[in-house]
RNA sequence: CCACCCGUAGCUCAGUGGAUAGAGCAAGCGGUUCCUAACCGCUAGGUCGCAGGUUCGAUCCCUGCCGGGUGGACCA
């Protein structure tokens, strides 16, 4: 049961009663942040009191008078200026706890009364580019919403947008015709296409910088360099508030000049390396106009030219297969992979469409949706007729509606594409007037994963780091902690327990959960740090810290050769008397509650908030309340319990996260 | 220039229209004849960027400013 819920329900009823029309502000019974202000408090009387224009202790009085849970609460108290402090029974705590003890699948969670109907839309990586650290949350974060949605009892889709259209498929099919070594590619396709991705890219990107790209820069920082010598002149001002705004100004274009130099320098280094050596300095060379090629190539796929659509059907299942590997390591499924260019036959009728319902104007030559608020229109068709992405994201819309008529399309995706959104969104509901279905459209953005300079993670030479590397070294440093560790052991311990196999296989997921934890724990909205020290650390906020209170737990039951199963159905009473006893019962209540949060506003970070309160819970109560060796039998029944009730807890909402537990560690 | 996001302890980050703003790390102190010390407890550390406003009450909402990031017609 959802007691957040249950007790504002009760409250409604008696604002209702109280004051017709003031229903809402039952919103305002929180749990409260002080175990002194009692379990959970409600602050609605001060607001009241105001609009009746009565003393707010008064309607305090007059709220509990009317007030309904008695067989919840110990009477509730009044307290300050007209807080209403709630308490939960013990009897009630025990009795809930009881429940859920023979509640196997739901663990006390209930599920929702009207089930939506979401299609959850993440990760999108693109084939043929290997998957890297951008790709994380987004992979992540959706699919530990896909589970805590279906958890709460919701009917949840999740399509995986794959990128399998672009131009990067345009690179492989020219890097085939051209530079392929059918052997290798015989052995193992996926290594020598992706060598092909690269070497076509590298040319392509050779080109581009030596030609557009250094020029570019090279005639920005003479503008740069130009406005600095203006403004030096310009500080001299009268007004103290223009020579500070013409001193910032300096500073910034100062910092816009270091920028742009080190920028300059890197574009330099990318060219250094192809010229530097003779056989791609001649690859170079004999391709110059690659970029327009691969353009070409691409081109040819989406109209149907039979070597390249051959081509590609032979390519892409290895592509997949090879993503498939990456989310095989992650624990990461989707009900669809519909990719770009499933949509691409829909996309002419999507532009049609919009025309025949006088959405689109042409402007430059290009078929435009014009927003209100917007300065930018929407471009649904270029110039050259070619379709965009945004064309495809109306096409995929369109798609899901038709074939799974859903409440609401969640997608997962940084925050930078935030306008993109926004103007499909406003397309969407221009649309939408006109004979589609309205529905809930939510970008959940999430900031950059940033490294410990600041700046946005990347490898020294400035390309994003790969996922499986980042993978495979959160692992093996988890691997080298969990041998320090198990050597330590101290022979008052029984000395080191875990044999290689099983050093091996935890740290396979104390290293993925690391990363995957870490991501899921930061609020999805700003940038975090990455560290693999921090999201390694033994203690904090981690999933080692979880998985070690996991392991803990399971071992008591080890050590007792307790029957579980004979436990939970031997009809031993659970008892809430020492505080850690209390505060451990009433966390585990609230496991409903941290779930509902999660599906509130879409933020897993909730749900490790909650683990991290749960598990600090259980190590005071593991501190100070011995289990096996408890005074008597009743309770060391009862706190077995509390164990097992911990133990799946934390394994659950780990595992809604995506991240494994282990035995022992 | 415009739009959006961010600014909380030395560091990394939570948090909320409510009572004395929290955690981990780092610093200091204490705890292991006892179920995993990968732990627990305690101390210290803050003008919640600045200034106004709304409110019984603001770190949270509004406005302005300062500082940082991101985006801004035919890439995705």
């Amino acid at each position: 049961m959802n007691l957040l819920a249950e007790l504002r329900q009760r409250f409604a009823a008696a604002l209702e009663s109280l004051e017709p029309g003031t229903v809402e502000l039952a919103e305002m019974v929180l749990p409260s942040k002080d175990a002194k202000h009692g379990d959970y408090q409600a602050n609605c009387a001060m607001p009241l009191g105001k609009r009746l224009k009565q003393p707010p202790r008064e309607i305090a009085q007059q709220l509990v008078d009317r007030l309904e849970v008695s067989d919840l609460c110990e009477p509730p108290e009044i307290a300050g200026p007209g807080f209403i402090n709630l308490r939960i029974q013990d009897t009630w705590l025990t009795e809930q706890l009881q429940a859920t003890l023979s509640d196997k699948s739901q663990l006390g969670v209930t599920p929702v009364a009207e089930p939506r109907t979401f299609v959850l839309d993440y990760s999108s990586p693109n084939v043929a580019k290997p998957m890297h650290v951008g790709h994380i949350r987004s992979t992540v974060i959706g699919a530990a919403l896909y589970r805590v949605l279906k958890q709460l009892g919701h009917r949840v889709i999740s399509d995986n947008h794959i990128g399998d259209w672009g131009t990067q498929f345009g690179m492989i099919i020219y890097g085939y015709k051209h530079f392929v070594d059918e052997a290798a590619l015989a052995e193992a396709m996926v290594p020598e296409l992706s060598r092909l991705y690269k070497l076509v890219s590298q040319l392509v990107d050779y080109h581009a910088t030596r030609s557009q790209k250094i020029p570019d820069i090279e005639q920005k920082i003479n503008e740069v360099v130009a406005r600095l010598e203006e403004m030096h002149d310009a500080t001299e001002l009268e007004h103290d508030k223009d020579r500070k705004k013409a001193a910032k100004k300096l500073r910034q274009a100062e910092g816009q000049l270091v920028d742009l130099r080190k920028t300059l320098d890197s574009l330099r280094r990318t060219v250094a390396v192809v010229d530097d050596d003779p056989a791609l300095a001649a690859l170079a060379a004999e391709h110059s106009k690659i970029g327009a090629a691969v353009l070409a190539e691409t081109a040819a796929l989406h109209v149907g030219d039979a070597t390249n659509k051959a081509l590609w059907d032979r390519f892409l299942p290895a592509c997949l297969a090879e993503i498939d590997a990456t989310y095989e390591r992650l624990g990461v499924t989707f009900d669809h992979a519909l990719g770009e260019s499933f949509y691409h036959d829909r996309l002419a009728g999507v532009v049609e469409d919009l025309t025949a319902r006088e959405l689109v104007e042409e402007s430059d030559g290009a078929k435009c949706v014009f927003l209100d608020g917007h300065q930018a229109p929407f471009i649904v068709q270029k110039q050259d007729g070619a379709f965009l992405y945004a064309t495809t994201d109306l096409a995929t819309v369109q798609y899901r509606l038709e074939e799974w008529k859903p409440d609401a399309i969640i997608y997962v995706v940084d925050h930078r594409q935030s306008l993109h959104f926004e103007q499909l969104f406003a397309t969407l509901r221009l649309w939408a007037r006109d004979g589609m279905k309205e529905i809930e459209l939510q970008h959940v953005s999430f900031g950059t994963v940033l490294g410990e300079d600041g700046k946005p993670y990347k490898t020294r030479s400035g390309s994003a780091v790969g996922l499986t590397g980042l993978l495979d070294e959160a692992v093996e440093r988890a691997h080298k902690i969990v041998c320090e560790n198990d050597d330590a052991r101290d022979e008052s311990y029984g000395g080191p327990f875990l044999s290689a196999d099983e050093r091996q296989q935890v740290a396979q997921r104390i290293g993925i959960g690391a990363i995957k934890y870490a991501d899921l724990a930061h609020n999805r909205t700003s940038d975090y740090v990455f560290s693999y020290d921090k999201m390694l650390a033994m203690n904090g906020n981690t999933a080692t810290y979880m998985q070690y209170s996991y392991a803990r737990v399971r071992s008591i039951f080890g050590k007792g050769d307790v029957d579980l199963v004979a436990l939970r159905t031997g009809g031993a009473s659970l008892r809430l008397e020492e505080v850690q006893e209390r505060a451990l019962g009433l966390a585990l209540v609230q496991f409903s509650e941290a779930l509902s949060r999660v599906a509130a506003d879409y933020r897993p970070n909730h749900l490790t908030t909650y683990l991290f309160d749960l598990a600090s819970k259980y190590s005071s109560f593991f501190e100070n309340c011995p289990v096996l060796k408890a005074e008597d039998d009743v309770t060391r029944d009862s706190r077995l319990l509390l164990c097992d009730l911990t133990a799946r807890t934390l394994a659950r909402g780990l595992e809604l996260l995506g991240i494994e537990t282990v035995e022992r560690m």
